[in-house]
DNA sequence: AAGAAACCTGATTCAGTTGTCATATTGTGA
DNA sequence: TCACAATATGACAACTGAATCAGGTTTCTT
């Protein structure tokens, strides 16, 4: 139920009508998985939401999970480039993790769905959800490097550090963008950088 | 589809021998969950790992779902006795925190399969996957606000930190222990603990 | 050992789903 | 305008898996 390269899309739109369509049929997709979840979600409400008949879901894609799996890689590329986007002014590593928690926030709240449909792969194609955190941390450890070397953030295991930093982007934006707006992003921003700034310990900076 | 107080379990067992199916059909289903995930487990894949026929599992429980909030519930027992336990000889709460991540990572290593069916409940009922943080998180809130009123830690929002927590922990154990154990926890911790002690920036502790 | 209560069985039902395919429509280049 | 390739249709065959229930088995009590 799973082999490796099983299912290359039926064959890619051949005109711009056809590239409407199954743009259509993935914004539909996006919304129905977003509201319903992905197993509650029909391929029938799919369609219908889209406004084409069945068959043609099957003109684009081999079934639901070829269009889940586009649409993770779809959340991969906007995240990352609206993430990027969002550090370019950052005068140091600790500034470009505060602009870049805030968009990050930012990108959840206005995109509730994908971001529900991420987390949701994790449990329909494990594969493809590691591949989002492995790419994504990949970036982030390149960065965590960099800063160390310039002296902006203390040695140390960037893995472990980058897997902590993205749980705790994922926490807070399924507490705080998702689910209830009760703190606004500026606060969230501000007591995560003083944790960044200053760690935990009232007295730091000594004793490891 | 999820009318508040619907399905109380058809009736709790009255003999020894019935508490004794109903155990393991609970474990049945456990490790069935937790291998093939929820959607993917049948009924029938767990009345045949728990020995029994498809409708005893009638007997006890209402259907598939009530068995996956008696596990989130049972997982919840599990992990607050064992951190619990872990934190209790902690002169404070850096090294509580400390001790806690190490317990909850060896808790998710010891126990992969109810790890997972805790995570999968976010996508079949988000009730009591909430419930499940927010009453962790409660309890969690209550620790950190003691330790500041006593000095060990910096005063700061935390139903935020608690979230952030959290969520590193999370993260952390999905993939240091349940994914691939190529970092010891003792790695872990420790580079979990700087962050806490010192923060990530090499000059920490004047501007906010 | 009889009777009763609890427990267990599993073939069957049934609501719902996916993916197919023969056919219809659209639009474009010659 | 005609041909033909791409696109779209939707009824339906084939399948899935949850839940049922009439009846059998075990255990306990007296």
């Amino acid at each position: 139920m799973s082999s490796a390269a099983k299912d290359i899309s039926p064959s890619a739109p051949k005109t711009a009508r056809g590239a409407r369509t199954r743009a259509r049929i993935l914004k539909a997709a996006e919304d129905t998985f977003g509201t319903l979840g992905y197993h509650r979600a029909g391929i029938s409400d799919i369609t219908r939401a889209a406004g084409v008949a069945q068959g043609t879901l099957y003109c684009y894609f081999s079934g639901k999970e070829e269009i889940l799996r586009e649409l993770v890689r779809d959340m991969g590329h906007k995240v990352r480039a609206h993430l990027a986007a969002s550090v370019i002014g950052a005068r140091d590593r600790l500034q470009a993790e505060e602009l870049g928690l805030r968009a990050f926030l930012e990108y959840v709240s206005a995109n509730p769905s994908l971001y529900r449909v991420l987390q949701e792969a994790q449990f329909v194609d494990e594969a493809i959800f590691r591949e989002y955190y492995e790419a994504f941390g990949r970036g982030y450890m390149r960065m965590l490097a960099d800063a160390t070397r310039k002296g902006e953030v203390r040695p140390g295991n960037d893995e472990i550090r980058v897997w902590a930093l993205m749980g705790l982007s994922n926490f807070l934006g399924l507490r705080f963008a998702l689910w209830d707006q009760d703190h606004s992003f500026d606060e969230v921003v501000t007591t995560i950088s003083d944790l960044f700034r200053n760690g935990l310990a009232l007295d730091g900076k000594e004793k490891a």
